[in-house]
DNA sequence: CACTTGACCTGTCCGC
DNA sequence: TGCGGACAGGTCAAGT
């Protein structure tokens, strides 16, 4: 999915449009992308937008909704049919075809609210889901861009998974909430640590740099609009330049920033890994 | 128990 | 041009 600053970028951008509007129909089109009755949701008032971890809420006036975008959703508001045409991007990549056509063949949930207005949630792969909440999030580490998370605590948490790799151990949503493929690579360069290291051999001073490069990275994802490798957008339906600033992820074969060498591509836990085998030890 | 792989889906891109 | 396989931002469950 999006992982934590494109979800951010989601709520800043929702929180600015539909705070205040009343839902007045949910269509579920995709009946897996929406878990529970959406019935329960319907007629009531959005008063709040917020995001833990990866996931974005919806506080409505009885119950909350929750969004999971997974690998490939996003949610696109649009006004009254016929506004919002021609309107002028600012800070993004604009993505006309996205915007223009809605709903369109990925569509999986529509909420239309009283005042015309409608939300969009699509989803190529049908990773993603919407539920009414039904209980507390399970197990999530602390927020990375919030106060209490010190380089003690991500070093407590990570050393739970001493003999797993520290790329590894860093998307472990309970370790530090937010954390996904992108931004652990980066992290990774930031900090000067090779991905494939053991958790358990690293010292203080490296521990403090991960969490500083986990926050910076985080930092500036959401600086530059998320990152948008194939379907991210923001609700207006403007992609993340992110990945442009990128340091590794995605760069295979070209210079590193701090040295000479190439970066390079690996496979760990499965997943894709760039790093620069020469900066990062 | 710790870690890896497969499954969930659909689409795209690359090599033959 | 067409076909098969690998791969894609996440997270579970099942398997080793």
């Amino acid at each position: 999915m999006p992982e934590l600053p494109e979800v951010e970028i989601i709520k800043q951008g929702l929180e600015k449009k539909i705070i205040g509007l009343k839902i007045q129909k949910i269509q579920v089109l995709s009946p897996k992308s929406f878990i529970g009755n959406p019935k329960l949701a319907m007629g009531q008032t959005v008063l709040k937008v917020w995001r833990r971890a990866k996931i974005l809420g919806m506080d409505l006036d009885k119950v909350t909704l929750l969004f999971h975008m997974k690998m490939s959703g996003q949610l696109i508001w649009k006004g009254e049919s016929g506004k919002g045409k021609g309107e002028r991007f600012i800070g993004g990549h604009p993505t006309p075809d996205m915007v223009d056509k809605m709903p369109n063949p990925h569509t999986r949930v529509i909420f239309t609210f009283s005042d015309g207005s409608h939300l969009y949630f699509n989803d190529q792969r049908k990773f993603g889901w919407i539920k009414i909440s039904d209980g507390p999030l399970q197990d999530l580490g602390p927020e990375p861009l919030e106060k209490g998370f010190t380089w003690q605590i991500l070093k407590q948490n990570l050393l739970r998974h001493k003999s797993m790799p520290v790329k590894v151990a860093v998307m472990d949503q309970s370790v530090v909430a937010g954390v996904g493929n992108i931004y652990a690579n980066e992290a990774c360069f930031v900090a000067k640590i090779d991905p494939r290291r053991k958790v358990a051999d690293l010292t203080d001073q490296e521990f403090k740099s991960l969490h500083r490069g986990v926050i910076r990275s985080l930092r500036e994802g959401i600086k530059y609009g998320g990152s948008t490798r194939v379907h991210f957008v923001d609700p207006e339906g403007r992609k993340g330049y992110f990945l442009d600033y990128a340091k590794v992820y995605g760069k295979e074969g070209y210079p590193c920033q701090g040295c000479p060498s190439k970066v390079k591509k690996i496979t760990i836990g499965g997943r894709g890994t760039y790093f620069c085998p020469d900066c990062q030890r």
